[in-house]
DNA sequence: CAAAGATAGTGTATTTTTTACACTATACAA
DNA sequence: TTGTATAGTGTAAAAAATACACTATCTTTG
């Protein structure tokens, strides 16, 4: 039923409005010792990777159809090995010495589809800024730093990423994703001329309300880009 | 010894001076039936995924330290599961069954490094161009046009390639190599220009020899080339 | 040894893209 | 009415990409 052999993990990124956070859980460890890792689970023998990802982000977070993007296969015999892993292992696998290859995914979610709570999978989901993303279990440090990588570059030249905004929203919170993502700042001007040209988004005949300054104007995504090669 | 449930696979890329080609398999298949492939085999359990696709490359060209880039895990159930793949199972897997997960890898040759040759793996093994590659087995022909995106888009930003080519090359080579990979013709002038802008090459003291026209200047791989992000 | 054949090698003008940069407009609150 | 906070806008300069055609040099052949 269960692979013992090939896991997925998944690197979850939400945007809170500010900055950008990758979705962590708390493992009680044997001894009481806090273990951090990425969501993941060992992958079922009738269900794609892809559907292992998604199974896994709903068990989390009871989402479906979340948006998911592979970003690499890692297999060294070692991962499953480091002494901060063993008691871990031993308590919750039926067979602690498997050698595990996993296939990453990164996923995007809306902060407001989410609030954190924990699950079946945890004692406790939280979310934590990509920037110091704390130890992790296994090699799930490396996993999120290329997850991240190659969210960066799908977002260069794709238009990726609306995953994590409100379906309306201002040009100002578009830039503020882009920002957190990059983790540099841009040029509102040329950002607002580059979005507009590209058409990446179609404007509304809609304003922010509720704010205590000039409303913005919203704005929502063109699900008729043009796809880039590339 | 052998883990059951994870394979790699290597799309070879040759080049000869003119096309792309991409080293197949051919393997006698029960009843005469010709099967291609590429070249791939179950992951030893002491062995990386990395180390995997090196060492199939060295049981089939004889080469060490070949030049390697992972492009994606495939994991459907059902990719070991087409009719036409079951008789081949049968008599080669010890367990025909099983679900198998398998990475992909492409890899880089100089043609000049390598003149198939029937080895232990197959009947033969023989380079065909990449352009209307046959029926492969498995999920193969969607590992293979998955192997040339990537490439192209490596190609894009770093001067991956050169290992297509001998060490001394003139910069017409290189543009045919270019011109192979992306399947379209560039402008001369400008495609030096770029070139030695972005210092991906170092002009020799040398010259081309035994050609029948005006010898072209040699150049050789900047390994010191500034890497761009992303 | 002259001519023909073959590819090497080179520069400039035009267009497009990217970058840098600062002020006015509008809504709400006090 | 004024203050405060963010929205929204254009232009000039620099850099990068594109289009384009002729001369140079080597070998072979007549």
């Amino acid at each position: 039923m269960v692979n013992p052999n090939v896991s997925v993990d998944c690197v979850v990124f939400g945007f809170d409005g500010d900055g950008l956070n990758v979705l962590l859980i708390e493992q009680k460890d044997v001894g009481q010792r806090i273990r951090l890792a990425l969501p993941g689970d060992l992958v079922l023998d009738e269900e794609s990777l892809h559907e292992a990802a998604q199974r896994v982000l709903w068990e989390l977070t009871g989402l479906e159809g979340v948006y998911l993007h592979q970003c690499g296969a890692f297999g060294d015999p070692n991962r499953v090995r480091d002494v901060k892993d063993l008691a871990w292992l031993q308590s919750y696998r039926e067979n602690p010495q498997a050698r595990v290859i996993t296939v990453a995914y990164f996923a995007l979610l809306k902060s407001e589809d989410f609030n954190p709570h924990a699950s079946s999978f945890a004692e406790r989901v939280f979310w934590h800024p990509v920037y110091q993303v704390p130890e992790l279990a296994f090699d799930h440090n490396a996993i999120f730093s290329q997850a991240l990588r190659i969210l960066r570059k799908e977002m260069r030249h794709r238009q990726v990423g609306h995953e994590l905004l409100p379906e309306k929203f201002t040009l100002s919170q578009l830039q503020t994703l882009h920002e957190a993502i990059f983790g540099e700042m841009l040029d509102k001007r040329n950002f607002r001329k580059k979005i507009i040209k590209e058409m990446w988004v179609l404007p509304l005949e809609e304003k922010q309300k509720g704010v205590v300054h000039k409303p913005a104007r919203l704005y929502e995504i063109n699900a008729n880009t043009p796809v880039l090669e590339e």
